[in-house]
DNA sequence: TGGTAGAGGCTTTTT
DNA sequence: GCCTCTACCA
């Protein structure tokens, strides 16, 4: 990037009052601008920063900010409030939580907790599996419903069938349920802050006043709950600074809304708007692909990227048989770059699912290639780990039912799955926590059971004396010492190696938080764990390849890209075909993955792919026709009978729009293909069928081999059906 | 209560 | 294809 800030990006920077828009392109220096904007807000405006608020979308983001502003003005970053939204709420619910009656002692459940937490209410009111919905649909429903500012009664008032009825009233008995283990799930943390607002407006004003100047990055990623806490934020001096690409939109499936972006100017009147549309990291040639990819989407404001920069060379092409051809492709392509000169840490390969990453993985290892995963298995969400951290949660919250039933019969001590039920049902009628019952004593379970009960009581009041005294660190040691859990692991576990590791790791992170922390007790360390992502811990300097999903590359850049797995069902997702808003967020996810690399990009697809275990045909994303021929070097499918063919002319997006004509695979592809037998590429995703009964269609999966080749078909007259193939009356049409 | 085998779901993306 | 949960038996 260049030293000086061009006309607009100095515009952005230096208009700081009253509502401002910057539609900023990818790499158009973005971060650039929103730091220079708080330096200059100190600086030149005398502003303190205690009076500024900054929402970042990671913690990694802003701690980049923070380092950036560190540099330019030393000592700046001290008072100032930079986070994402959720480390935000935390900070607001510890000091004013109590107002609504959060006690600055809660416990933050994640993900799993509330998961878990959910699947306990469901057994407990004996709706398992009769709902229709598995336990993970209903939490993210409850956490759609929460981040629409929905609550129990607002969702009640407009449902009328039974299986929604029974829904909400597992969100309601889960709202309680947080209540009485003085728990927030992460959507919690910015909604009871919203709530905290919306009936103690003191608090409101406390915080309305102070921050004179409000700034929001990745703005088209707020969902509503978000938007709302900004609204009240900046309710005083309405200096609120956003920062955005709707053309980078990629979470809507957690509840964010690109309209807040597209309608900002309308929701805050004398909104000045200014656009950033010079490049800065990638080449012209990059940027041309992109730019016609993006162009496809209907629902965008409009913006065109360029650069003064190189024209850079063509986009890559790597077409490959299956997953493993692939990985080792990907492989050599890695090497031939780090051949012409580039670093490892400079390269890239982005996915669209995790599970991608595990056919790579072998191949890198066999390639003895350094590389390092974000967000395959997190390391808190292991298993060895997660139970030490239960038993950490207790010891701060002893309300936290959840935890304990993870930890009351782990290790082994008796006490197993009906005696949690009756402490449950006990806890229940008395109205306390299970922990209450253990510590006041227990009736009405055998002697046997009673004296267990006892000693786990013990235990835990052991270790609350060490929690009393003790930094982090060694409570977590006293916790693995005296439930003599690294025992447990090396008795039950074949892989107890690398289990032992993580629990000493956990200790290990413990320590370095204590290092860097004014506040070192496990409280604080709780709270700072569960709020950390996959990328936050993305160590960039350590000379390793990265590997990651598109959506955790949003806001990183590198020399080189490599985006594996274009293709239908990929990218764009099977589960987004359907609709047209779906579709054009696979686009905008594409494009994000494409725009990330300054220098090379390369795309690369499989035409068979094993999925959950299944072999699939796969055909070229829709997305790659998008991309100029000459932009690309090679050609997508060099398949004569390749066709191309538009079927949504009735504007039914989700169908694939292209299809093959006979078989192509089989016909053309054979010596590839020799050691599948001609059934199974019969079929290929995206081809037109037609059927006897039901006419035409478009295949949308093909699964199985031989007399047990399976088609899922959708069909032009609405319905879709799976068939087997070797028995359907059906054909591919001509 | 604990162990095991089999069933069933899952894999879209995450603070 | 793998992991987790459940049902059933010891």
């Amino acid at each position: 990037m260049s030293f000086r800030l061009n006309d607009r990006q100095q515009e952005a920077v230096q208009a700081t009052e009253g509502p401002v828009l910057v539609i900023a392109g990818a790499g158009s220096g973005k971060t650039r601008v929103l730091t220079e904007r708080i330096a200059y807000l100190v600086q030149e405006k005398g502003i303190h920063p205690y009076n500024i608020l900054a929402f970042t979308f990671t913690n990694r983001a802003a701690r980049e900010m923070r380092e950036r502003l560190e540099q330019s003005s030393p000592g700046i970053s001290e008072r100032l409030w930079v986070g994402t939204f959720h480390a935000t709420g935390v900070k607001i619910l510890r000091s004013h939580g109590r107002e609504i009656g959060v006690s600055d002692r809660f416990t933050i459940y994640d993900a799993d907790d509330s998961l878990d937490l959910i699947k306990d209410i469901l057994s407990r009111q004996g709706l398992h599996g009769q709902l229709i919905r598995s336990p993970r649909a209903i939490r993210d429903q409850i956490s759609r419903w929460k981040n629409d500012l929905m609550t129990p009664d607002l969702v009640a008032s407009g449902v009328t069938d039974n299986l929604k009825k029974r829904i909400v009233s597992v969100y309601r008995e889960y709202e309680r349920a947080l209540a009485r283990a003085n728990a927030l799930d992460f959507d919690d943390l910015i909604a009871r802050v919203v709530e905290l607002f919306s009936v103690h407006s003191q608090a409101k004003d406390h915080f309305a006043r102070r921050f004179q100047y409000v700034l929001v990055d990745e703005f088209q990623d707020t969902n509503p709950i978000q938007m709302a806490l900004i609204d009240a934020l900046a309710s005083y001096h309405k200096n609120l600074f956003v920062v955005g690409d709707d053309d980078q939109s990629i979470y809507s499936w957690r509840g964010a809304k690109v309209d807040h972006i597209l309608n900002f100017e309308d929701l805050y009147s004398g909104t000045r708007v200014v656009r950033l549309e010079q490049n800065y990291r990638s080449t012209q040639m990059i940027l041309d692909a992109a730019n016609h990819v993006i162009a496809h989407n209907k629902g965008r404001k409009g913006k065109n990227l360029w650069t003064d920069g190189d024209r850079g060379e063509k986009v890559g092409l790597i077409v490959s048989m299956d997953e493993e051809t692939e990985a080792m492709n990907m492989l050599n392509t890695v090497n031939t770059l780090v051949t012409d000169g580039h670093q490892l840490r400079d390269i890239a390969v982005l996915y669209r699912t995790n599970a991608q990453s595990r056919a790579l993985e072998d191949v890198l290892k066999l390639g003895g290639l350094p590389y390092q995963i974000i967000g395959a298995v997190r390391f808190y969400e292991r298993m060895e780990v997660r139970d030490i951290l239960a038993y950490c949660k207790l010891l701060v919250n002893p309300a936290d039912n959840i935890s304990l039933k993870r930890i009351l019969n782990v290790p082994r001590r008796a006490l197993g799955k009906t005696t949690y039920e009756n402490l449950s049902v006990m806890a229940g009628k008395n109205n306390v926590s299970i922990m209450e019952i253990l510590k006041t004593g227990v009736s009405g379970l055998g002697t046997a059971q009673i004296k267990r009960c006892a000693e786990f009581v013990k235990l835990f009041t052991d270790l609350e004396g060490v929690a009393a005294r003790e930094e982090a660190p060694a409570v977590i040691q006293a916790v693995l010492d005296e439930t003599k859990y690294r025992d447990y692991l090396r008795d039950g576990f074949p892989d107890s190696d690398s289990r032992v590791e993580n629990v000493d790791e956990l200790v290990t992170a413990a320590e370095i938080f204590t290092e860097t922390s004014e506040d070192r007790s496990l409280r604080a360390f709780l709270e700072e764990i569960a709020l950390v992502a996959d990328i936050d811990t993305w160590d960039e300097v350590q000379g390793q390849l990265t590997l990651m999903t598109l959506h955790n590359a949003k806001g990183l850049e590198f020399d080189c890209v490599i985006i594996a797995g274009v293709e239908e069902g990929l990218v764009p997702h099977y589960n987004s075909l359907d609709k047209q808003e779906d579709l054009e967020e696979e686009r905008r996810l594409f494009y994000v993955g494409m725009t990330r690399a300054r220098k090379r990009l390369f795309l690369s697809y499989a035409n068979m792919r094993r999925r959950m275990g299944i072999i699939e045909g796969g055909s070229p994303s829709r997305f790659l026709y998008e991309v100029p021929e000459e932009c690309l070097d090679g050609s997508i499918a060099s398949d004569e009978n390749l066709l191309f063919a538009e079927t949504d002319s009735d504007g039914t997006a989700g169908r694939p729009m292209r299809f093959f004509e006979g078989r192509p695979r089989a016909a053309t592809q054979k010596r590839e293909f020799e050691d599948y037998s001609q059934e199974e590429v019969y079929y290929t995703v995206g081809m037109r069928v037609i059927h006897n009964d039901f006419g035409k269609g478009v295949v949308r999966r093909v699964e199985g081999a031989g007399e047990n080749l399976r088609v899922t078909v959708i069909f032009d007259g609405g319905g879709e059906r799976k068939f087997l193939a070797h028995y359907a009356p059906m054909r591919p049409m001509n």
